[in-house]
DNA sequence: TATGTGACATCAA
DNA sequence: CTTGATGCCACAT
């Protein structure tokens, strides 16, 4: 009867997790939620979290730290904006020091 | 059931 | 720097 949540609430559970001035990347939620290179399944869940506002989707950047989804946050650079304004220091639309402030669900968190 | 879609990742040239 | 190709898979229609 338990039915599982849907892969977008995965999504979202593991991005509300990730604490303030840190970031993470969507392969890395694809790696911790399915152990697969299934990135894409991320990003597409982060199209529909327009609907949370409880996610900081401002977290979650790809793989080299690029805040590709910036524009998904009003147009201007607000994604970079909150990122700085947490301790983030965010340069050309790249965070700059991505190791220190990565933050990998499957080191941080338990596993499933 | 099939098709289209996507805020990625990775390799190649 | 760019473009293209390939893999990946949940969800909408």
């Amino acid at each position: 009867m338990e039915q599982d949540p849907p892969f977008f609430e995965r999504v979202y559970t593991v991005v509300r997790q990730i604490p303030e001035g840190k970031v993470t990347s969507y392969g890395a939620i694809a790696r911790y939620l399915a152990s697969s290179g299934s990135a894409r399944m991320v990003g597409w869940a982060m199209n529909a979290s327009h609907q949370r506002e409880d996610l900081p989707a401002h977290r979650v950047v790809n793989r080299l730290g690029l805040l590709t989804g910036k524009h998904h946050f009003g147009g201007q650079n607000i994604m970079q904006q909150l990122l700085e304004n947490e301790g983030v220091t965010v340069k050309e639309n790249q965070v700059q020091q991505l190791d220190l402030h990565f933050w990998d669900p499957t080191k941080e968190l338990p596993p499933i």
